[in-house]
DNA sequence: CAAAAAATTCAACGATCAATGAAAAATTGA
DNA sequence: TCAATTTTTCATTGATCGTTGAATTTTTTG
């Protein structure tokens, strides 16, 4: 009866983490309150403030679950990248995917889980409040880290100008992980938003082609 | 005595506008309260009901007030560039800042009131919730007349490049305009994300070349 | 099995929320 | 000036909020 009585006790656990991942993901930090999280975990209210301390120590333990698998997974597409260009420099376009693809791909995934916490990572970095903490906490030492290999790639580039490519490319990956259905209500419903192999395919040449036209040798 | 009597009583309204746009820019919809905007407005709690009915009709007054002027400039700056080129197509670049200029030229003003404003639609852009709604609402009418444009300079490329390049356009400026000081953290403070002037002058670059590499004729 | 520890429930606290009806003040129009 | 209208204030409503201490149950440990 151990087992199935650990599994009893974490289970409650994660379905908190779970609801509150979706909920926070649709209505933010503020617009999600203790007895959402509750109610949709079929917990009792007190349960969650027992387990995570108060909302933010929710919040925080959301955000850091699943941190450290996508920061694992962007490292290990990065130097397996860099790998595989042998004596040569990696590919701008190879280290672009690398970052864009665990994020994307996990949306993929059956789990909705992964779905929302796209959703929220999304909010996150475009809030005011939260995005400096938070993005800073569980993203910055990885995104260093590509930025380090950017400058490899763009030798000579200004650093400022790599650093503003950088931003918009975050931008136009977040507000697609977003998933507001903006573009979806924009044409008219010809295009999915929610159809991230198309967004995945698309984002990759189109952030190139930014870094190229804005990376360029001595310009600083 | 006549004159003054009317400018207090629309200075009244129009405070509770100002400070209503700068909290809900920071701090969203749903983490501010009528209280936080009768204090900051230093007026009494009830006239914000009073005046614009309940806590949305204040948003959506604050949304709709400068959202016009926007449209207007941004409508005359897509049709100046279109004239300019007379009997030929327009040149993309021109479209793309005709696009962007109006909003981060605004954020330029010394009113700290478009600045706040400019934030609120990164906000609202980027929200589930609001996102859908609200943008819809206020500014889909321009941003298909600017698709239009695109559809007639990128001639062949299918329909849904261009709607993607937009989202990836949009993604890139809704986070230039969210100010979060992001980029300032990941730069250790050597770029400055408050300097719209130099986001300005390499977003268009960037975005274009983006356009340019995804758009390409005879892919659909 | 019994004691200790962890997990869960229950009930309640004070604070804050949006909204509103009625009273008071200010402004307008004749 | 005086009545009508608009604006502003005041006081309060019922609901919801996050958090917590104590009681209870379940699980682990010896």
């Amino acid at each position: 009866m151990a087992k199935t009585a650990v599994k009893n006790k974490v289970r409650r656990k994660d379905r908190i983490l779970d609801s509150a991942e979706a909920l926070f993901a649709r209505l933010g930090f503020v617009g999600v309150s203790m007895r959402m999280v509750a109610e949709s975990a079929q917990v009792d209210l007190a349960l969650a403030s027992y387990h995570f301390g108060n909302k933010r120590g929710l919040f925080d333990a959301v955000l850091a679950r699943r941190s450290e698998i996508i920061n694992e997974r962007r490292q290990t597409a990065l130097r397996a990248c860099i790998a595989a260009a042998g004596e040569a420099e990696p590919k701008l376009e190879a280290i672009i995917d690398a970052f864009i693809q665990p994020l994307l791909g996990a949306g993929l995934e059956k789990d909705a889980g992964w779905r929302h916490y796209m959703e929220l990572i999304a909010l996150v970095n475009s809030s005011h409040e939260l995005g400096g903490q938070a993005m800073t906490q569980f993203f910055d030492p990885l995104v260093k880290e590509f930025i380090g290999a950017l400058k490899r790639v763009l030798p000579g580039a200004a650093e400022e100008d790599i650093y503003w490519s950088h931003h918009f490319f975050s931008g136009a990956l977040t507000l697609t992980l977003a998933q507001t259905g903006r573009l979806d209500n924009l044409s008219s419903g010809k295009v999915k938003s929610n159809d991230l192999e198309a967004a995945y395919r698309r984002m990759v040449p189109f952030v190139t082609a930014g870094f190229k036209a804005l990376c360029k040798p001595g310009k600083g």
